[in-house]
DNA sequence: TAAAAATACTCCATAGGTATTTTAT
DNA sequence: ATAAAATACCTATGGAGTATTTTTA
C-alpha cells in the first residue's frame, strides 16, 4: 500500500471511471487498473465493481475510501505545518532564563522579539540554571538565557552582553555616605554579605566575588530571590550584591545601590542552544538582535 | 511521501535512532538516513535533530510524527476493514422485494440466513420492481427478488421457486360453493376482476391472465396493496388474485381462496444480481439455500 | 576512541508508459 | 461498434543494500 494508491482510490470513487481518474491523476489507464488490482490483492478484498459505463466501489471499497480521506486529509495537513513552519522566524520558541535575570529582562526583549521576529510565539520559561541546562538538553526548551561560562557540553553560543553588579547597602548605612556613590572593596571587610541559596548562579558568582576579595560570606540566611534580599539589605541584615537590571530607583526604597570605585564584578550572559538544533539561524539572529538592543533604559 | 517513510518516522522518534530504528523496520540504517533526508527535503523542513547519542524530533517533526500515527492507526483501519470483509460470506446485505412478496416471504428467509450465513448483516428494502431495479443498478441493492422474466440488461439471477395464484372469491360467492375448491376458468366470463394500482409487477401478472382468458379487468379501482384487495373481496366488490404465500388461513375471513382446475397461473420468483458485483459466489449460494427452503409451512 | 549518522556506489523491484486485447453493451 | 478495463511487454525511477567516511562527545 502507498499513499499514491490512496489517491488513485479517491479519484476513481470521485469520477467513477478508471480512464478519467487516470486523467486526473497525470498516469495512464492502465497504471490505476494495474495499481488497483495489486491493491485489491493485497488487501484480498474488491474494492471496485468494474461495470461497463462506470466503476463503483464496493461496500468494502467505500470503507475503505473514507479513510483514505481521512488520511490524505491528514498528509495535506502534513505539508500544511511543514510549509508554516519552514520558514525558520516563524513557530513556537522557549526561550529560558534563570531568575535573578528573567523577571527584569524578559519584559524588554518581549517588544524587540514581537518586532524583529513577528511570526515567532514566544514562551518564556523562567528556571534555575540547572533546570534549564536539563530542559534544554532534553529539548523542553529551544534556548536559554545564561551565565557564562556554560560547563556542559553540546551548546553554541553568542555572548549578549555583561551587565555589572551593585553594592546594595542600607541608606543609613557607613558605606551610603560616600561622594560619588563609589565603595572601595577593602572597605568591606567584617561586612556581612547576603547570599540566595543554593541552585543560583548568582550565588555562584557572589561568593566568587568574596573569595577574590577575602570578605566574609557566612549568611545565617539564604535568601530566595532577588526581593527578598533587597528587603534584607533595607532591613539592616547587611549588604548584597544586585545586578544593575534590578537596581532600578523605584526598587530603591530604603537603599542605595553603589558601584565598586576599583575592579567592578560583572556577569557575562549569553543565549544558548543545542549545537546539534536545527534553528541555528533563528537563535543566531535572535542573539544579534538581543545584543543590539539597549538593555538599560 | 510515502508510508513507509512515515513508520521510519515514527519508528525513530519512538526509539530515539536511526539505527536502532532500522533494525525495527528491518532495513539498513542507511536506508533510514537517506529516506528520511529526502523527506525532510521535500517538506522543506527538519524534523529531526541528529544529536551525538539519539535523534530527536524537532518542534515540526513532532507535529509531523502526530500526524504519522494517526494516518497509520488509519492504515491498519483500512486493513482491518478489508480483513474482516474478505470473507464472502460476511459483511451488509441489502436485499431487495417487491411488495406483493416481501411481507410474507420476508419474514421465512430471515431464520435461514441468520442460520446459514450467520455473519451477514441483513437490511431488507421493500420497493415496487422498478425502484428495486434502479436501487440494484445504483448498487444502492446488493441483489433482489424479482419476479421472472427481468428485461433489463446486466443483472445475472437465480430461480428461487414458482408461486401459484388462487383466486380469492366472496365466501358467499356462487364460485366458492363448488365442491374441491376448484374454478374452472371458463367460469369467470363476467366476473370483475380487482387489481393492483400500476407499479405493481403483479398487475402486470394478472392483466396478463385475463387478457389469455377473456376475462374482463375493467376495475373502477385500483388497490395499492394485496390487503386492500383481500378487504375487496371481502366486501363483495369482486374477484381478485392472490398468491399462495399471502393466502394463509389466517387471512381468509369473509374469503375463500380457489385453485383452478384447467391451467393454473403462477409466478416465477428469481434471486437477481448485478453482472459485475464481486459478491457473485454469495448470491448463488444465497439462491440455493432460498431454493431449498420449504417456502410454505 | 567510539558510536552514530551521512555518503558513495551498486542493484533490482516496481511504478509507469505504449500498444494491444478482452469484455460488455 | 464502441467504450472501457485488463493485459503484455518494456523502461526507468528510486528504495534498499554494503562499504566507507564524517562527525561529535
Amino acid at each position: 500500500m502507498n499513499l499514491r494508491d490512496l489517491e488513485y482510490l479517491v479519484a476513481i470513487s470521485r469520477l467513477g471511471s478508471m480512464a478519467r481518474a487516470s486523467v486526473y491523476c497525470s498516469v495512464s489507464q492502465s497504471t490505476l487498473s494495474i495499481q488497483i488490482k495489486k491493491l485489491e490483492e493485497e488487501l484480498g478484498a474488491a474494492l471496485f465493481e468494474r461495470r461497463s459505463r462506470r466503476v463503483t466501489p464496493t461496500r468494502t471499497g467505500a470503507r475503505v475510501i473514507e479513510r483514505c480521506e481521512r488520511i490524505l486529509h491528514e498528509v495535506r495537513g502534513i505539508r500544511e505545518i511543514a510549509k508554516s513552519e519552514s520558514d525558520p522566524l516563524s513557530g513556537d520558541l522557549r526561550l529560558g532564563a534563570f531568575p535573578t535575570l528573567a523577571p527584569y529582562w524578559f519584559p524588554r526583549i518581549i517588544p524587540l522579539v514581537k518586532e524583529r521576529f513577528p511570526k515567532l510565539r514566544l514562551q518564556l520559561v523562567e528556571e534555575k540554571t540547572g533546570q534549564l541546562l536539563e530542559g534544554l538538553a532534553a529539548g523542553a526548551i529551544d534556548c536559554a538565557v545564561l551565565a557564562m561560562p556554560v560547563e556542559q557540553r553540546g551548546f553554541e553560543h553568542r555572548r549578549l552582553f555583561a551587565e555589572p553588579f551593585y553594592l546594595a547597602v542600607p541608606r543609613d548605612h557607613a558605606l551610603a555616605r560616600k561622594r560619588g556613590g563609589k565603595v572601595d572593596t577593602a572597605r568591606l571587610s567584617g561586612e556581612n554579605l547576603l547570599l540566595l541559596e543554593e541552585g543560583h548562579c548568582m550565588r555562584g558568582q557572589a561568593l566568587q566575588f568574596c573569595a577574590s576579595r577575602g570578605i566574609s560570606s557566612e549568611g545565617s540566611y539564604m535568601a530566595s530571590s532577588l526581593e527578598t534580599l533587597r528587603n534584607m539589605v533595607a532591613a539592616g541584615q547587611g549588604l548584597t550584591l544586585i545586578p544593575k537590571i534590578a537596581a532600578s530607583p523605584a526598587a530603591a526604597t530604603g537603599i542605595r545601590y553603589l558601584s565598586f570605585s576599583d575592579s567592578q564584578p560583572r556577569r557575562e550572559i549569553g543565549l544558548f542552544w543545542r549545537t546539534s538544533t536545527s534553528r541555528r539561524e533563528l537563535f543566531v539572529g535572535l542573539a544579534k538582535a538581543m545584543a543590539d538592543r539597549r538593555i538599560y533604559s
